[in-house]
Formats: structure tokens, sequence, C-alpha cells
RNA sequence: GGGCGAAUAGCUCAGUUGGUUAGAGCGCCUGCCUUACACGCAGGAAGUCGGGGGUUCGAGUCCCUCUUCGCCCACCA
């Protein structure tokens, strides 16, 4: 046991991890081992001994490309699968893409309009088809990029939304809800996009406060044009579409009124002056406009009172009536748009009809006025609310399972407070439009027959009527892209035919996303998940904060603030961007990154991997690669105390890193009050696996064996021993945070194997029982503490050997003769232990907390008045100190109110304060002779 | 208009049920190229925990209030 292998030569270890060669070679090994890939086989529902924990990845746009926000996301991901496995469970992180029908649409009608095309130059056919080609072609680099990051999704699993499987799943979805009269066509007001020329579902139209005007106009009375009666309005292009006008019934004012007719100026048609309820009183004139075709409110007020509803503005924006036309009695078709603002936009019309209000003395006044306009979440196009038929998906059964299970924990969503956006949304739910008349993405699954008139809808191609076999067409639109997305944690598995992939992993654990898609994807897939599976499709919903620049805007293409992950990966490595993303990712708080200085935003990152790369070579040189002792089999007496340090640090920090990341799911299916706080505390457990390596390991560990390691002998091989196993525990710990040097040390380790891979190794365990040597090291570190701020105090460079004292308090005496010469070492000072403080000489002091002291004697340097008020001050605010406690230890409500663990703590506290009074005490008064 | 969150060192943030002398990273100052690491080492300065009031033996932590930011939701035209 006590042979030593030479040290091997670092020349071949560069002093920064070479990531640039390293990683790209070592995600490779991790794919040859097939090390992402979860078997059915082994999870614990299909028979296996493995518990098994899925991750669906929120599939990004297929046509998308890396950005901040994907490698912020998809790393706190791979954090948890990598934790996951190493802990022993059956991993799976499904990866995917989605169709993204707007946006990827969007994307080739840019390209195309190249060409001077438009999407109906090219047809229906061949612009799906040059779509699918686009896809193919540039479609999922956004996956390949993951992998740069380190990604370790089973990629063997990855989907698309608008593969022939999830379409399956995707119609499949669709019948159902239709069969259960979930999903049904309406003829009401939506959000139509006038620039993608489709309509919006709710949440796809965002509100944006906009600064715009009030306009009064004067509506006059039929056959009485001196009486008028005044509405209010943002919008004054819709006034063509009116066809009433509302007052509250017990508004006094108006009550005369009702029943009356006015002429709509420009129009020139007859409205009545209608009772509703939904006229606030006290707003403006307390008379409101009603324009049922495009505005939701008035729709509803239209359809009350049986209205015509007249579209007035188009498909595009501009001004100009649609069918279903209006008539008149006699049948004739009413045009209510004039000549002269046929055909133009909606916004130069409304200058253009203020313009006319003026002229005929209609316009009353105007009033800026703030107010909420929609925007397409798309284009940023102002929506037009629009009468048009869609297909909607009743919102209220599906939401009431997905409320109890977030109200009884079976889901939990982190941070807390997202719980009560997401119960609040559900309350209110309403229903889905799902309808989009683009040409990008699932059919809607409905065909109609001209001849009969029969609409049928089926999971199959229908090629002619059921009923009476004449030709059918399918219904012209498509399903929002959310509607295929809804479905992810479960059609990526299979369904709906009955997968193994889903009676393994299904439902799945947890899902990482921004809180930006609570409501478009998030709460959608826990209904999806109860309607169609019975079960909540994940039990942890964790939303972390969003990629801001130091002005904390958020950051975004337009605005070219935006970090490109891959920039940083080229120039720090991947390890870096993760280290930095996950410890500075605070629970739900949003990461501040500066896109002007790449350097300081990933330093944190970039420094420490450089740390963790250096002790790896340390070891590597001091350690070799020759096998080691296995530390339990070392007996206890031979562990130095500063061996049993670092193995109990290292139990400390398996604890934490652990308590940090929580328990991986609730024990019981639901998430009692105290687990539910438990866990998912990123930066937490990056922080205790960092100060565990570099501030406990190489700042003290390291050091206090350098010589231990250049002598041949017993304890040499002892000390190589505890070094390697504390080093193997520490890169297990960080492995998950920063994979590619962690594999790439962990692998030269003594005693490796060839094949051996540390992403498959297994998660850290304490070990337990390290007795008192600890504890004592603790002191060895307090003295030199001690040595070292006497050092900086005195301004005595660290070239300069010292010569110290050390007087140790009766207890410390065996720990501190014992260690003297480690504490040399350490503080480059000649240590020598006196029974007393030495008499007569000019000496700097320092008391440590047991009352021993340490002292350097520095003659003729040191101003022993100086040194003498140093002293006195120091006693001075001790004793403040511990007077604060004496009086706190008397007060007899805190010793009968609070806990006895704290007043324990505090009277050990004042046995130790007392001690090192006394001491402080004694010195002054030698010292200072009063 | 309603709801939620935040305010702690120069900057970005921790601080779990109230309980040591409030912490970290970056930045700053001083001294060191000590044969793993200057992307480093050692030492140091820096906070009346946004203002005010309250509960308590004890408050950064709980309650009230004010101020300033941010987010989500919303049919006042």
């Amino acid at each position: 046991m006590s042979t030593t292998s030479p040290p091997t030569p670092t020349a071949d270890l560069p002093p920064q991890f070479d990531f640039a060669s390293m990683e790209r070679e070592i995600y490779e090994r991790w794919e040859r081992a097939g090390a992402f890939s979860a078997a059915v086989t082994d999870s614990s529902r299909s028979g296996g001994d493995r518990e098994p924990f899925t991750i669906v990845m929120p599939p990004p746009n297929v046509t998308a490309i890396l950005h901040m926000g994907h490698g912020l996301d998809n790393t706190l991901q791979d954090v948890l699968i990598r934790w996951r496995r190493m802990a022993g469970d059956d991993a799976l992180w499904v990866p995917g893409t989605d169709h993204a029908g707007i946006a990827t649409q969007n994307v080739v009608e840019k390209l195309i309009a190249k060409e001077g095309l438009t999407r109906y130059d090219v047809g229906r056919d061949a612009f799906v088809r040059r779509t699918v080609r686009f896809v193919e072609e540039t479609g999922g680099a956004i996956l390949n990029q993951l992998r740069a990051l380190g990604a370790s999704c089973d990629w063997s699993r990855t989907a698309y939304t608008l593969s022939p499987e999830l379409s399956r799943a995707v119609r499949e979805a669709f019948v159902r809800l239709y069969e259960k009269g979930l999903v049904y066509r309406g003829h009401r007001v939506i959000h139509w996009c006038p620039r993608c020329l489709t309509s919006l579902s709710d949440e796809e139209a965002e509100f944006h406060d906009t600064n715009g005007k009030l306009y009064h106009i004067s509506y006059p009375l039929s056959g009485d044009p001196e009486r008028a009666i005044v509405v209010a309005t943002t919008r004054p292009e819709t006034m063509l579409g009116d066809v009433a006008v509302a007052v509250h019934p017990d508004d006094d004012r108006y009550r005369d009124l009702i029943g009356r007719t006015v002429v709509l100026p420009i129009a020139n048609v007859e409205i009545p002056i209608i009772p509703d309820s939904y006229t606030d009183p006290t707003f403006g004139s307390g008379a409101v406009k009603i324009t049922p075709a495009h505005d939701a409110n008035d729709f509803e007020v239209g359809q009350r009172h049986d209205l015509p509803m007249p579209v007035v503005i188009t498909a595009t924006g501009t001004m100009g009536e649609e069918s279903p036309r209006e008539t008149n009695e006699r049948g004739e078709t009413i045009e209510r748009v004039p000549e002269s603002l046929r055909g133009l936009d909606r916004f130069e019309a409304r200058e253009k009809i203020v313009d006319m209000l003026k002229a005929s003395g209609r316009l009353v006044k105007v009033e800026p006025h703030q107010h909420a306009v929609r925007r397409c979440y798309r284009c940023d196009t102002v929506v037009e609310p629009r009468l048009s038929d869609q297909w909607f998906v009743k919102m209220k059964p599906l939401a009431e399972p997905a409320l109890a299970a977030v109200r009884d924990g079976r889901i939990r969503i982190v941070p807390e407070r997202w719980e009560g956006v997401y119960v609040h949304w559900l309350d209110t739910i309403r229903d889905w439009n799902i309808s989009r008349q683009l040409w990008w993405g699932h059919r809607i699954p409905v065909w109609y027959c001209d001849g009969c008139g029969r609409e049928t809808v089926s999971r199959d191609d229908v090629l002619t009527c059921p009923s009476c076999s004449g030709p059918v067409r399918q219904d012209e639109d498509v399903l929002d892209t959310w509607f295929s997305s809804w479905l992810w944690p479960f059609s990526t598995l299979g369904w709906p035919k009955d997968t193994p992939d889903l009676r393994a992993f299904y439902p799945t654990d947890v899902l990482v996303s921004g809180p930006d898609i609570l409501f478009f994807w998030v709460a959608r897939m826990i209904m999806s998940g109860f309607e169609f599976m019975g079960e909540a499709p994940y039990h942890t919903v964790y939303l972390h904060g969003i990629a801001r620049d130091t002005k904390h805007r958020k950051m975004s293409k337009s605005l070219g603030n935006g970090i490109d992950p891959l920039d940083v990966i080229a120039r720090f490595g991947a390890d870096p961007l993760r280290y930095t993303v996950v410890a500075g990712m605070g629970l739900g708080v949003d990461i501040i990154f500066d896109p002007d200085d790449l350097e300081k935003s990933f330093a944190p990152g970039r420094n420490f991997v450089t740390k963790l790369w250096n002790i790896g070579r340390f070891l590597l040189t001091n350690v070799g690669t020759s096998p080691v002792q296995a530390v339990s089999e070392i007996d206890r007496e031979r562990l130095s105390r500063a061996d049993q340090w670092i193995l109990a640090r290292l139990d400390a920090a398996i604890a934490e890193c652990d308590a940090a990341l929580g328990p991986a799911r609730p024990v019981n299916r639901h998430w009692t009050l105290g687990e539910r706080t438990m866990g998912m505390r990123l930066n937490d457990y990056a922080e205790a696996a960092r100060r565990f390596v570099w501030n406990e390991l190489a700042d003290w560990y390291l050091e206090a064996i350098k010589a231990r390691l250049a002598d041949a002998g017993d304890d040499r091989e002892v000390a190589r021993a505890v070094l390697a196993h504390a080093f193997d525990g520490a890169l297990r710990l960080l492995h998950p945070i920063v994979p590619f040097v962690t594999e790439a040390l962990w692998q030269r380790l003594p005693g490796r194997a060839d094949d051996e891979l540390l992403i498959s190794a297994r998660w850290p365990t304490a070990s337990g029982g390290q007795g008192r040597g600890a504890d004592e090291f603790e002191l060895v570190r307090s003295a030199v503490d001690a040595l070292r701020q006497l050092r900086g105090e005195y301004n005595i460079t660290p070239g300069k050997q010292l010569s110290a004292i050390v007087v140790p308090a009766p207890n410390a005496r065996s720990v501190l003769t014992t260690e003297a010469a480690l504490i040399g070492r350490l503080t480059r000072c000649t240590v020598s232990v006196a029974e007393a403080a030495p008499r007569g000489e000019t000496a700097a002091h320092q008391v440590l907390a047991d009352g021993s002291e340490v002292i350097v004697p520095l003659a003729g340097t040191i101003d022993v008045a100086k040194e003498c008020a140093r002293l006195q001050q120091e006693l001075a605010a001790l004793e403040k100190q511990l007077g604060g406690l004496r009086q706190r230890l008397a007060n007899e409500n805190f010793v009968s109110r609070a806990k006895p663990e704290i007043v324990d703590a505090e009277r050990q506290k004042e046995r130790e304060w007392s001690a090192r009074r006394e001491q402080l005490a004694a010195k002054v008064k030698t010292l200072c002779g009063n």
C-alpha cells in the first residue's frame, strides 16, 4: 500500500478545459453508449425496477433558431433529467418540434414574397408542399443546436406536431370532443388578424395599452333633426355598422327616446334606440352605439334584441360590406359604406369619417383616451373583431378537473404564486376558438356534402357523403397550433394507441416552461390530460423567469438585445453557459444578462469551470491514476482531521443538494403542504455544490494535504484515497449542471474503467460516521484565519516567513499542538505552541472563539498603543454583544417560549464568548497594564 | 378597473416555519505570477434590509399603510 506511482505530468492537460475539442467528442460518446435513451422495461409501470421520470420538452417552433430562452429552459430540464438519471430513475426526456401554424406560414409567405408572389398566387396545395419542403430543409435545426448545449434528450423519440402519428392524435381528440358535444361550430364575433388573415383565440390577441381618442358623435333623431343623441367611440369607422343605440333602461335622460329611431350619419340608415343594461349610465353620455359585427359585446346586445349584423370591414381590414348582406323590408340590399370610403384602410377611413362628421357638424368633441387595444401575438397588427363562423371547444367542463387537481395538490405549480393566476384563468375561462383560416396545419376533419347538406366529422378522410354518396368537400380551415401541442404529453408517447411508451411514461413528472405560455399550453395540457387520459399529465409545473438585458427589457430579436447561446458556447463552452444560468436562476426570478458584455455575463460559469478543471489537474498530477483504496475500507484512525472534515463536508454538501433539488415526486400522489414548497431550487443546489468543491475542497482540503501527497508512504495513500473520493463526489454532484467538464475529469480519476460514464453513474449518498476530527479541524481553520488576518492587518507579505505562537485554550491543547505544522504551512509561519503568552514582547494578537490565542511577535514594527487600542475595541464590542446575549438568556420569556434548540445554541454561544472575553481581557491587561 | 409580485452591499440576487455578529457572485481597494488555477490566492471596505406605524422577549422575515417598479387579467363604449 505504500507504493507510490510517479506523478503524472500535466503537460497534456492545458490550464483551461479545452471545451472546443472535448464537448462534441463527449456528447458523441454519451450517444454511442445509449445514455440518453430510456427503456420501457426499466419503468416500474412496466414491470421494471426503476421509477420513471419523464419530462416532455416544450416543443420549439420547427423553424426557430436557438435563443437564450431556449437555452435557459432546456438547461433546466437537462439538469433535472440528469439528476434523476443518476439518482436511479428511468429518466426520459422527450424532444420535439411544433409545426407552429401562423409562425411558419408567415416565414414561408415572406420567402415567396421575395419572388413577388402571395400564397394565393401559389395555391393551397403548392404552398403546403413548399412549406413541407422548407421545414424538411431547415426545420429541426434547433434540435441540433440543443446538442451543443449538452441536452440529454432521447432523440429516438423525437416528435413533431404535424407528423402522421401526432396528426392521428389530433383527429382523435377533435372527433372525441365533437362526439361529446364539446367541439361545435359557432357564428360570433372573434378576433381577426387582417394581416395574417385568420381568426385568433382570446390568448393570441394580446392587450396593449394605447393612447387613443374618444370621439363623441351626435346621431340626430329621425324626423326631429334638432334633437340628437350623443354616443362615444374610440373607433369611428365602425359606426357604419351600427344597428342601434343602447341606453340603460333606468336612465331618465333617455327613457322617452326608447323605441324611437336615429339617422346614422354618413351611412344614412335609420336605427332604433333600445334599452339594454349593458350600458353604463355613468360613462360618457350614457348612450352606446351598437355594432354587432365588430364588437364582441355589441354582438351579444345584437343577439338579445335580434338586430341585423352587417359587416362593414372586410377580411383585409378595408372598408366594405360582406355577406350576409343586410336588406330592407322591400328586400333591397342596404348600402352602408359610401363609395368614397369603400376599399379604404380602416385607419385611413377613421380619419376620413372624422373629417366628414366634422364637416356636417356631427362631431361633438374629441378627448384623449387611454385604452387597451388587442394586437396579433404573431405580427402585432391591431386585431379586428369580426363576425364569422368558427369552431370552438367548450372549455368549462374541461376546466373543472384541471382546477380540482391544482386545488387538491395532485399538481403543484412552482413558484406557488402562479397557482392563483392559473385558478383565476380557469375559473373565468371562455370557449376556445380553434379554427384558423390558414393553410399550414391540421385540416379540420369535417366534410360537407353540398348535395344533401350532411356534415361528417371523421377520424378518417371522407371521400363521398355517407348519406347520399355525393361529393364532399373538407372544411377549408386548419386547427390552432395549440390544439396539437395541448396533446403533447401523451401524443408523443403514441396516443391514441395504447403503446408501451404510454404505459411506461404517462403521466410524466415535471413540466418546465416560462410563465408566458401558462394559458396557451400548460393549462390546456392539464385539461387534455384529464379529458383523454383521465390523469394529470404531470405533478409539477416549474415556471422559470425569462432572460432580460441590463435595462430589464425582455430579450428579443426585434430589440436586438438578445444573446445567441451558440455564441456563448463558441466563446466559453456549454458548461459555463449552463452553470451561469443555473446558478443565477432564482426560483421564478428573471435572469439578467448584458448582451454587450458576454465576458462579464458569463464570468461566473467560465471561472467556475476553469477552477474545477484545475482541481482535476492538481489531482491527476499529485494523486495519479493508479487505483486508490475505497474510503470505507480505510481505518478511521488513519484519517487525519482534514480527511474527516472534508468527508463530513461532502456529506453536508450532498444533503444540501438533495434538499435544494427536493423530492422528485410527491410521496403519496398528492403534494403535502410541506412537500409543496420543497425542491426545485436549482440555484441553491448549484451554490451548495460550488461551495463544497471550491471553498472547502480546493481552498482547505487540497492545501492541507499537499505535504502529505509529497511524501511517499501510507499516509499519502490515505490522502490520495480521500481526495479522489471527495472529488468524485463533487463531480457527481456537479454533473447535471456542468456535464462536459465533469465527465472529462471523472473518466480520468484513479481506477476508472474505460467504458464507465459519469452520466450513468450513481448520484452520491452520505457515508456518515466521521467522528470528532471534523470539528477539531474547524479549530485549525480558525487559527489559520486568525494568522492570515494578522498578516493582512500588518501588511506582512506572504513572501515573508513569520514566526507565530499559539496559546491553546485547555480543551484545544492536543489539537493545536499536533496540527501546528499544518497551521504553519497554511500561513507560511513557523508555529510554536506555548503554555502562556510570552511576556514583554511587542506582538499582534488574535483570540479565537474558544479562547485560544495566536500571537505574532513583531518587535519594532508594532505600535503598542495602537495594538492596545485595537484589542480594547474588540473587547468592548464583544462585551456589548455578550451583554445582549446574557440579557436575552436572563429573559424568562425567551427561555420559556423560544424553541429549546435555540436556547441551547444561545447558551453554548454564551460559554464560547465568555471564554473569549476572559482571554481578551487578560490580554488587554498584560498589554495595556490596567 | 381588478389581482399578483418585487424593493436587502455599486450591480444581479440568496436569506425555507420569526431566533447567532444579514450572505453569495460580479465589481471595488490592498498585497501576492506561493511549481492546479491571475478565469487564480490571501486580506479588506461596503447594507439604519424602500418610508412610516404595529404585533412580539425578539422582525429582513408576520400585520397595516404609503412610495416606486414589474407582471397577469379585464366587455366602460
